[in-house]
DNA sequence: CTGAAAGCGCTAACAG
DNA sequence: CTGTTAGCGCTTTCAG
C-alpha cells in the first residue's frame, strides 16, 4: 500500500506523531504520551513543554494506533435502513444525545432496505472492532444473523420486538400497534376500511403493522375492503397518489389506514384538495406521531412512538453493558400509543 | 488500557486473527493474508484451505491494523449540523449513493449547530485519519479553520458558497437565493412583505438568505414590514405558531418569506385553518423545494436545491482528488432555482 | 518521575 | 509460490 516511490512518506507533509512531539519537547515518547493524557506522573515542567510542542506542530493523536494498542475502540456502529424517513434520523438523534458527554463515537451505515448491503455494512463495521452494534429490526437473514451472533460485543436490535433477538432489543411490537389501531378505529365506529401503504415487502415493520391490523379486524368479523400498495419509497407524493387511487376504486370507505404518517399526509392533502371531510366522511390513520401531525389543519389518527428514546435506551444498554452479549441481555418495550386525533 | 487481570484476553472469546486462520490452514500469516485478499500468487490449494479456515472460525479482518499498516483509511468524515432537518439526511443519502460501489466508508458526526461541538467532532474524526472530510458551511471559527487547514487531506465544505473556503466547496449562494426570491416575488406584484424564521443566528445559511432577501427588496425601494423570529428549531409547529403571530401583528401582508419549507408548511396549515386564501390574499415562500411542496393542496413558492447532488459531488471531489488539498481544489455551484408554484 | 522494550494485527519488501 | 523481517503509532509493562 506504500507509494511505489522509495521515500517512506514525503517528510514535509506527514502527519506529525507522538515522536515528533517528544523530540521537540526534548523528552521520550512515553513522557510525551503521559503528559498529553495526564496519565501517571510527569513533572510540571515537562507537561508544559510537551503541551506546547503538541500545540506548536498541531499534533492530532492517531486513534488507529491507540485502538489497536488498547485492543478496543470507542466506536458504536449503527445500521439503519435509510434516512429518507425522518424516523431514523430521530433515532440517530437520540443516540447522539445519549453519547454526548461520554467518549463514545457513533458510526452510521445505511442499508437502503437491502439485506445484502446490510450484511456488508455490518461486516465492515465489525472490522473496525466497535464496542457495540445497533442494528435495525429482527429480520436479518441467516448469514447476517450468524455474523451478529459470533461478534463478541453487545448487539442491540432496535425498532422491532416481534421476533427472535440476537442479544438485546429496544423497540415496540408493530403487530400489536397495528392491532391496537384497528380496535381503536372499530371502537370509534368505523367499518369500511381501506389500506394505503408503501414498500411493504422491504419494510418488514410496516408489514407487521398491516398484518396486526388485518388480524384484529378479522377477530371482530371485519375485513379490509381494498388496498392501494406501492413499492416506491414512502413519500407524501406517493401517499397522495395512492389515496386518490383507492378512493376512486371505492369512494365509500369510511377509514383509511396508512403505512405511516408521511403517506398519511399525502392522504390529508388529497382530501383537502377534494374537499372530502375528515374525519366526518372518512377517517385517516397513520403511524409514528410525527411533529407535523399536530399542526395539520385537520385531525388524523396516529400511533405515537418515541424514536429518540429508542436511540437513547440502545446506547444505555451498550454502555452499561457488562461486556459482550448474554450477560446484560435485555428487552425494552417502548410501546406506541394510539392518538385518534379527536 | 489492558484489563488489570493478568491473562492477556480470555482465550475463548478473543476475536480470531489472521494468525489463527493461518495456523488452522497450515500456512504462514502471509500466505493467508494473500489468499484472503487474492493479492500476489498463492497456490490454488492454499487459497481453498485458507478460505475454508477463515470461514470456519468466522474470521473478520481488523481494519485498525490494516489501516495502521497501510497508513491510510477508506474513511470519509462527514460533519453536519443535525438530522432534524431532512435536508441533511438527503445530503447523506447522496453521499451514500456516491460511495456505493467504492470501498469508501462514511462516518457522520452531528454538531447541533454548536461550534465547540463541531470542533470536537472534527478533531475526533481527524484522529481516525480519514481519507477526506466533508463539513457543512464556511463559517467555522478560527480554531476550527486552523485544524482544517493543517489537515493533509482533501476538505470539502458543502451547502454554502458565500465565504472563504479552506479547500474545495460544493453548494450554492444563499445570499443570492434570498435575493432571487425577493426579486421574483416583487416581479409577481407582491409589496407588503413579512418574514418568518427560526434559528437565524445558529443557521448562518438561513441568515444569509434573509440578508440577501432584505437587500434585494431595498434595491427596489422596498422593506420588510415585519418579522416573526424564534430560536427554536425549524418545525412545522413553530412555523404555524409564528405565522399566526405575524398575521396578528399585521394582517395586511401580501407575502411571507419563510426561513425554509418546513416553517413554510406551518404557514400553509395556519392559512388553511383560517381560510386565508393562498396565494390570492397572501403568498407564501419557503426554501429547499422539499418533496411535500408539490403535494400540498395549495401552492407556495420555494427555491429548489439539489441536496443529493451536493453529497455526490462532494464525494466526487474527494475520490477524484489527486491527494491532499490545494491540488484539485474546486468550487462547484449548484444554484437554487425559483419556483413560484403557479 | 522517566525511559527502553515489547506488542496490538496486519502488510510491503525481500529473500528463498 | 512461500515464509521471514520490519514497521505502522501508540501504550503497557518493567527497570531505572
Amino acid at each position: 500500500m506504500k507509494k511505489p516511490n522509495s521515500d517512506p512518506v514525503p517528510e514535509i507533509m506527514r502527519k506529525s506523531t507522538l515522536e515528533d512531539v517528544a523530540r521537540l519537547a526534548g523528552v521520550s515518547k512515553m513522557t510525551a504520551s503521559r503528559a498529553l493524557r495526564n496519565a501517571g506522573d510527569v513533572s510540571r515542567a515537562n507537561v508544559i513543554k510537551v503541551q506546547a510542542a503538541a500545540e506548536q506542530i498541531g499534533y492530532v493523536g492517531n486513534n488507529l494506533a491507540l485502538s489497536l494498542s488498547a485492543q478496543s475502540t470507542n466506536l458504536i456502529g449503527v445500521v439503519i435502513p435509510g434516512l429518507s424517513n425522518i424516523v431514523f434520523a430521530e433515532v440517530l438523534s437520540g443516540i447522539a444525545d445519549a453519547i454526548d458527554g461520554t467518549d463514545l463515537q457513533s458510526v452510521f451505515g445505511v442499508t437502503d432496505y437491502d439485506p445484502e448491503k446490510e450484511y456488508q455494512t455490518i461486516l465492515n463495521m465489525l472490522s473496525w472492532r466497535p464496542a457495540g452494534l445497533i442494528v435495525t429490526g429482527l429480520d436479518q437473514p441467516e448469514k447476517t444473523r450468524k455474523l451478529l451472533e459470533a461478534a463478541d460485543i453487545p448487539i442491540v436490535q432496535i425498532m422491532d420486538l416481534d421476533g427472535d433477538p440476537v442479544d438485546a432489543v429496544v423497540g415496540l411490537s408493530h403487530k400489536k400497534a397495528g392491532a391496537d389501531m384497528a380496535r381503536a378505529l372499530l371502537d370509534s365506529g368505523r367499518r369500511r376500511f381501506g389500506y394505503v401503504g408503501c414498500r411493504l415487502h422491504r419494510d418488514t415493520r410496516a408489514a407487521k403493522r398491516y398484518a396486526g391490523f388485518v388480524e384484529a379486524l378479522a377477530a371482530q368479523g371485519h375485513v379490509l375492503r381494498c388496498e392501494a400498495l406501492s413499492e416506491a419509497p414512502s413519500t407524501v407524493h406517493e401517499g397522495r397518489r395512492l389515496t386518490a387511487e383507492i378512493l376512486e376504486t371505492d369512494p365509500d370507505l369510511d377509514c383509511l389506514y396508512f403505512s405511516n404518517d408521511d403517506v398519511a399526509m399525502g392522504g390529508v392533502f388529497h382530501c383537502m384538495a377534494r374537499a372530502i371531510s375528515v374525519p366526518d366522511q372518512i377517517m385517516l390513520a397513520g403511524f409514528n406521531g410525527l411533529d407535523f401531525v399536530d399542526s395539520l389543519p385537520i385531525k388524523i389518527a396516529t400511533s405515537r412512538t418515541d424514536r429518540r428514546q429508542i436511540g437513547r435506551r440502545a446506547i444505555g444498554i451498550i454502555s452499561s453493558g457488562k461486556g459482550p452479549k448474554g450477560v446484560g441481555s435485555r428487552m425494552i418495550d417502548l410501546p406506541a400509543f394510539i392518538d385518534l386525533g379527536q
